[in-house]
DNA sequence: CACCCCACGC
DNA sequence: GACGTACGTGGGGTGC
């Protein structure tokens, strides 16, 4: 077999790690995200990896001998931050645990200690990878030597071999050196040639070869100033060579022999974990079953199987869990209940609940408070059983969401872990997951269920309080847990399909799909899958030799905007994009929609998750009826699908028109676009009329569609990179699009500025009801991740008070439909309207409540404008 | 089963 | 100059 050599960049890994995570520290206050991220990524390495030799190489210290040749080497870099800085021997530590080699030598950099073990054991035949996040080591790739650099966050990498180097860098790996002597590199502060960058020096090297041999045949350089530049600069250019040149003989005191690796000893490592408390981390090691929360280290728990319910057993206020296996609660079985008050903890198994008539109007008492996780979960699920349950008054779920919407693991073992500090089994570990899902043996299910009670129990008063020191007392309880039931009702009423319809549509289209699929065949001359990107790409840009204009990691992209730019180069091309277009509807719309369509009653049964979004906004899936289409003719079609479900009822749908610009007219307190409003403007035409300086008759559709882009990419916090692909401009005209708009209304300028400056001192943003986001990237050193939470500070509090006020809608109208005894149902949210189903002599008040409702659930600045309409089928409610 | 590419909605 | 760019869900293909 052979060596594997595998050299890790100790420095490079720890600072990725520093700078991927969050600042955590462990319980005796030490910060140890770095030694976590990188022990993620260690743990990685060697199961992926599995090394028959394994160093890792650290900076020795400020100084190396490269200072000698440019005393401003690595100049100008922010010094180590001393959260990082401390860190380094912890990890330094752990390395000795995992009876891993590391290594550092005097004078020489981390990179010098991996190119000289690199090239001995090339040498020697071995496999080498080298992995770091520092580009310089590139230099290294040959036959024998791969180099994984870290991506995005630390586990993403991305490992160059030589044709790979040649493809994404575009120049072999003997050239990489004189790259980056002529671009130079501003994080070492290597100078280069001044002037050139990347691109330039691709060309350059591709046309001669190296460096020498650009000097020697200057006056071949095309383009006066470029030779300038390179003439002037020579000195610099030469010496750049030397600094990035990596030693590959640097005196090192340790060989091969010495790097030799066998793995670690388990339990020596787990004992380090722990006293770094890495629980999480636990499971990763033994390769086995995660080990955490056994029954031993957890405390004693008390509790009764019951055989029957007793008023005895009963108490509120109460934690109850209804639980079910796998996602979905509308078809889930309930496998039973835990139930934990102050004088007992119980389970309950399903039968001897929903046989105890003591229970069942206990569950339905709005007297008896309980606390639940996911409340709309239990009301669905209980009302399958025909109880409607009430005095849900706490749900951990939504409270969590709340706190912190950026957490995504809210369910109750993470949220023990986070706030009690008590481990508990997840889920997963205990029923298995995906195929190999099940029940587990009453005992162990009940064990579980009951701890999780227990836990929610617990965790109620201080969950609470951070909502009170959130100031999110009233979000919660005024709307996100009313809204939690309407939800569910929604939901449990469920939509009602023509499957006659559906399937006369999905008929018509098999036709016409196999009827284009063998044209494109034909076409091409040979036949392939047509849904496989992959199989595509060669058939276009190959045998069809169409223009390439964009690649993807793994191939050629054939995205529609691709394909629409080729569309007059070859018949072929509209061909597919209607496949595309036919297909999709097929497969995820009539396919998709007719696997969840009940047996029995011919409906669709959604999901809305309440505690996923950033925003605040809601979403949807089993079956995603939040991007149902509208927008083409041909897929708004399958509109006329959903149907009332009572004979001679109609669908009724109610949206607010721009609500997402009459939130950002009101809190950015602009005077223009509140006037424009008030007026009735039409947005689109007095936003072009502002930043194109016309008057209203000399707006084209043109600037219309152009404004109109430009207000979509104020509500969705686009970028100008974002606005130009939307509008197929250049970078640099979005930019002053959006520059102008910002000239023009000047509020509008100020508060996003604001709402930057008090987000960075905060750390999150706020909505108009106080929901909250955190974005910790406003102080990214990377200009990208900053840029992005920039935007994103400015755009969330528009469209997440947009969602609090559509659901507060949502509350009120509800509200409204009971006191005035409609028949009528809410059936769907999809983000700015609402749709409904009501008998027909109910339409003429319904469309009075609604709009009054929804215009009025909140007093803004600006008027809240509705639309409505109503039809036979949700196609004709347009 | 995880990942990528692609496409739908707001 | 930074190199990847609103948020979601879902389907099909692909490779482990």
């Amino acid at each position: 077999m052979t060596n594997k050599l595998v050299l890790l960049d100790g420095n490079s890994i720890a600072y990725r790690a520093f700078f991927a995570l969050p600042l955590l520290s462990n319980d005796k206050g030490i910060h140890t995200n770095a030694v976590y991220g990188f022990t993620t990524m260690l743990l990685k390495i060697l199961e992926d990896e599995q090394p028959s030799h394994l160093l890792v190489a650290f900076d020795a210290g400020k100084t190396t001998f490269r200072h000698k040749t440019y005393e401003e080497y690595k100049g100008g870099r922010e010094k180590t931050p001393s959260e990082l800085s401390e860190q380094f021997p912890v990890i330094r530590e752990l390395l000795d645990h995992f009876g891993i080699r590391h290594y550092e030598l005097p004078q020489y950099e981390a990179d010098d200690i991996i190119g000289t073990l690199a090239r001995q054991a090339e040498q020697e035949g071995f496999d080498v990878k080298v992995i770091s996040g520092d580009r310089d080591l590139l230099q290294l790739v040959s036959e024998r030597v791969s180099v994984a650099m870290t991506k995005k966050g630390i586990t993403n990498i991305e490992t160059y071999t030589p044709s790979f180097m040649e493809e994404k860098v575009g120049v072999r790996t003997d050239q990489f050196i004189d790259l980056k002597a002529l671009m130079g590199d501003s994080s070492d502060n290597i100078p280069g040639v001044p002037g050139v960058g990347e691109k330039t020096a691709v060309k350059l090297l591709t046309q001669f070869g190296n460096l020498d041999s650009i000097y020697d045949n200057l006056d071949q350089v095309s383009g006066k100033k470029l030779k300038e530049k390179l003439e002037t600069n020579k000195e610099e250019a030469y010496m750049s060579q030397q600094l990035v040149t990596i030693e590959v003989a640097a005196p090192i005191e340790v060989g091969l022999a010495d790097v030799n690796y066998d793995g670690y000893d388990t339990t020596e490592v787990s004992r380090y974990f722990k006293e770094l408390g890495f629980q999480s981390l636990m499971g990763r090691i033994t390769g086995e079953e995660v080990e955490e929360a056994t029954p031993e280290d957890l405390p004693e728990l008390h509790f009764t199987i019951l055989e029957e319910v007793k008023e005895e057993h009963l108490g509120q206020p109460a934690a109850l869990v209804v639980e079910m296996l796998g996602e979905n609660y509308h078809t889930a079985e309930v496998e039973g209940i835990g139930l934990v008050h102050e004088a007992g903890a119980y389970f309950i198994p399903t039968s001897v609940a929903m046989e105890s008539e003591l229970f069942k109007s206990w569950l339905e008492d709005s007297q008896q408070e309980k606390y639940v996780f996911d409340s709309k979960k239990t009301y669905v699920a209980l009302k399958r059983f025909g109880i409607e349950a009430n005095g849900l008054s706490f749900d951990l779920l939504i409270a969590s969401y709340l706190i912190n919407p950026s957490e995504n693991h809210h369910d109750i073992p993470s949220i023990s872990q986070r706030t009690l500090k008590t481990p508990i089994s997840y889920d997963e570990n205990v029923y298995g997951k995906g195929a190999k899902m099940k029940v587990p043996e009453q005992s162990v299910l009940a064990e579980h269920v009951v701890r999780k009670t227990d836990a929610l129990f617990q965790m109620k008063s201080q969950v609470v309080e951070q909502l009170q020191e959130n100031e999110q007392r009233e979000l919660f309880n005024e709307l996100e847990m009313p809204l939690s039931t309407i939800l569910g009702n929604m939901e449990h009423t469920g939509v009602k399909l023509d499957l006659e319809r559906l399937n006369a549509m999905g008929e018509e289209l098999k036709e016409r799909l196999g009827q284009i699929e063998s044209d494109v065949y034909e076409l091409a001359g040979e036949t392939f899958n047509l849904n496989s990107p992959k199989q595509l790409g060669p058939i276009l840009f190959e045998k069809l030799e169409l223009p390439v204009i964009k690649k993807t990691k793994t191939g050629y992209s054939t995205s529609a905007d691709i394909l629409e730019q080729l569309r007059d180069k070859h018949e072929i091309i509209p061909k597919i994009l209607i496949y595309r277009q036919l297909g999709k509807l097929q497969s995820t719309y009539i396919e998709g929609l007719l696997k969840l369509v009940t047996e029995d009653e011919h409906k669709i049964h959604t999901r809305f998750n309440q505690a996923l979004t950033q925003t605040g906004r809601l979403s949807s899936t089993e079956p995603n009826l939040q991007n149902i289409p509208i927008r083409l003719e041909e897929g708004r079609k399958i509109r006329q699908a959903f149907i009332p479900s009572v004979s001679g009822w109609k669908i009724f749908a109610a949206d607010y028109s721009q609500i997402e610009l009459r939130v950002l007219a009101h809190i950015a307190n602009d005077d223009k676009l509140i006037q424009a409003f008030n007026d009735s403007e039409d947005i689109h035409t007095k936003t072009a009329m502002d930043v194109f300086h016309v008057n209203k008759e000399d707006v084209t559709d043109q600037m219309r569609r152009q404004a109109k882009a430009v207000n979509f990419g104020i509500v969705y916090g686009i970028s100008d990179f974002g606005l130009s692909q939307s509008l197929g401009i250049s970078r640099k005209e979005a930019k002053t699009f959006i520059e102008r708009y910002l000239e023009s209304y000047p509020g509008v300028k100020d508060y996003m500025e604001e709402v930057v400056q008090n987000a960075k001192q905060t750390g999150y943003v706020t909505t108009l009801m106080n929901r909250r986001r955190y974005l910790p990237d406003l102080t990214s050193r990377n200009f990208n991740q900053k840029s992005a939470a920039e935007r994103t500070a400015m755009n969330t509090p528009i469209q997440g008070t947009a969602a609090d006020i559509i659901k507060k809608a949502m509350i009120d109208l509800h509200e409204r439909l009971e006191e005035e005894q409609f028949e009528a149902n809410l059936l769907l949210q999809v983000h700015d309207e609402l749709i409904l189903e009501a008998p027909e002599h109910e339409l003429e008040k319904l469309k009075d409540v609604v709009v009054d409702v929804m215009e009025h659930t909140i007093e803004l600045s600006v008027p809240l404008k509705v639309d409505y309409s109503y039809g036979p089928t949700w196609y004709d409610a347009k």
